[in-house]
DNA sequence: TTGAAAGCGCTAACAT
DNA sequence: ATGTTAGCGCTTTCAA
């Protein structure tokens, strides 16, 4: 820039307010500088620039896995955000796990982020209050905060699946099984406890050996299904807790030869070729509000934090119908 | 940090060589700085830091949708080969846009990343020339860089979908379908160019009716399997030319109730359940690769470009074995 | 309309 | 072992 503006034969500033499209600068004059910086090859280094302004034009986003479908919807949706308010998006995965989480936060919040949206592994982070107070806006997406109030967008998973509970209620079943996620993970809990009301609220026991949670791999899934559907009264269908159990249940059943009727959390790529009824959630939709929340912050917004909850729809089609036999 | 440092009574230097871990410290003088560091809640600006350095420990990548489950998983192998080398990851989306995409890749580079990762929608890349010629590495990855001469990582698209076709031939069929996208796409064009070089070295015949090449819809691929399959000759077997139309023509198909022998370039999830012979590439081998490639120009490698090839794979599933009728 | 000077928060190079 | 000085590339006063 210095050089532009030697050749130009101008001052700094007056380089800095053509690139920057200020008013104040003669035609004249603003060509001549626009001719420097075209021989030069000038650009204008926005690290520079941000490190002056004190903004950095950046959300960062931190989620277990960006190769995940699921995450990869919700950061599109942040993206969308992002970008209509002319930002980037800076982010990192935290493979599950909480050390890599935090380190990760603290590395993004570094300086070089605007704000964070925080897809979490852990259930403590009180790690972030320094950020917090020095004020980074942050936003929990999918799952809330522990230990500390911050603004949060989940999805409505005990709803989601109360409602597909009640779905399987609806077409007969009496006996249903719920297989589900690693109950350490808050939306394994919430869609647990979905299950639970639905079934109370139809006046149904659950047998304890219709219940299977725990991080899904195809043979706990093959162990929990076999067990389920060899009891003296096994189920007659099953309510999957989230997409890799739909899937790993799908193959499963797949090799047993054998059909249940069946509704799963999460909607899925050839989940409708299958015909296969899911609650669907809006993950794009959470990133976006995520984003939007976040966006309003950064625009000053002082109020109580604020938790949104994004609604799932039950989408039928087949799977969810069978009656038992 | 000036806080920090008359807190601690030292100098600037001195907090800066704690704050780095840097040698020459009292262990007394150390623990003073680390004191004051906490009670005042300092936390360097990276900013700042990597403004002076001149380095911003950043890489970007830019495709057309992270949503979309084939960047993500290359996205995937960005970021752990970015990790490994301690750096962030600046993502982007064109929207399959060329003028976003343009737009985009210059916000990147504009000091904010240390070298570019491109998924290129586009098919002139001479914009991109003052950057490379700034000295930012940029890396091309799935699609080759079109006008000027850069590092590329692609797949084996030519050869993958040779193996395919070869596959259906060797299972006896003659009459041969293939569903492409827009030839437009390099890739597009290159499996398409691979099925046509399996077809005649089996001296086999192509008929113009047996190929359709487009941007893929629902009524586009149902249009061309009709075609396809209530010619006088009608072909016995497909080969798809991308995830996205396999998964068209199986909806397609089964609308149809009709069954015919099939291979798909790119693996999906469930197509194992499905029973779908597929081409898989490794996307998240193409994203390391690149980042490698990247980090190697980082790293100070000034030999001409290169161009890696990943291999693809065939995978047997049963619909690329059925036999001819 | 234009420019000079100060400084964003940090580190490199050189003192002491 | 510690401090001083200069400056990364830009923008923000404030003055001309």
């Amino acid at each position: 820039m210095k050089d532009v503006a030697i050749a130009a034969r101008v001052s700094l500033k007056t380089v800095s307010r053509v690139v920057n499209g200020e008013p104040g600068v003669t035609p004249s004059t603003g060509q001549r500088v626009r001719d420097a910086i075209e021989t030069l090859g000038f650009r204008r280094n926005d690290s520079a620039r941000l490190l002056r302004t004190g903004q950095t034009a950046t959300v960062g986003l931190m989620l277990e896995d960006i190769g995940d479908p699921f995450y990869a919807a919700l950061s599109r949706g942040v993206e969308s955000v992002a970008r209509s308010r002319g930002s980037l998006l800076l982010s990192g995965s935290s493979d599950a796990d909480p050390a890599t989480e935090h380190m990760l936060a603290l590395t993004l919040c570094a300086g070089r982020i605007d704000g964070l949206i925080i897809v979490s592994t852990s259930d403590d982070h009180g790690f972030l209050m320094p950020e917090i107070k020095a004020g980074v806006p942050i936003v929990f997406a999918d799952r809330p905060p522990g230990r500390i109030d911050a603004d949060t967008v989940l999805s409505d998973n005990t709803g989601g699946a109360s409602k597909g509970t009640a779905h399987l209620i609806a077409g007969g079943h009496r006996r249903i099984g719920y297989l589900g996620d690693n109950p350490g993970i808050f939306t394994a809990r919430e869609r647990h406890r979905g299950y639970r009301s639905a079934m109370s609220a139809a006046d149904l026991p659950v047998a304890d050996s219709w219940v299977a949670m725990g991080t899904p791999t195809s043979a706990s899934v093959q162990a929990a299904l076999e067990r389920m559907l060899a009891a003296p009264e096994p189920v007659t269908a099953i309510f999957c807790g989230n997409n890799r159990i739909s899937v790993l249940a799908l193959h499963v059943l797949a090799a047993l030869r054998r059909t249940v009727a069946m509704v799963g959390f999460d909607d899925f790529e050839l989940a409708d070729l299958l015909g296969i009824t899911v609650i669907a959630q809006d993950t794009a939709e959470l990133g976006r509000q995520a984003a939007e929340l976040l966006f309003q912050r950064l625009d000053g917004d002082r109020s109580p934090t604020h938790c949104i909850v994004i609604p799932t729809r039950l989408i039928s089609r087949g799977s969810g119908e069978l009656r038992p036999a």
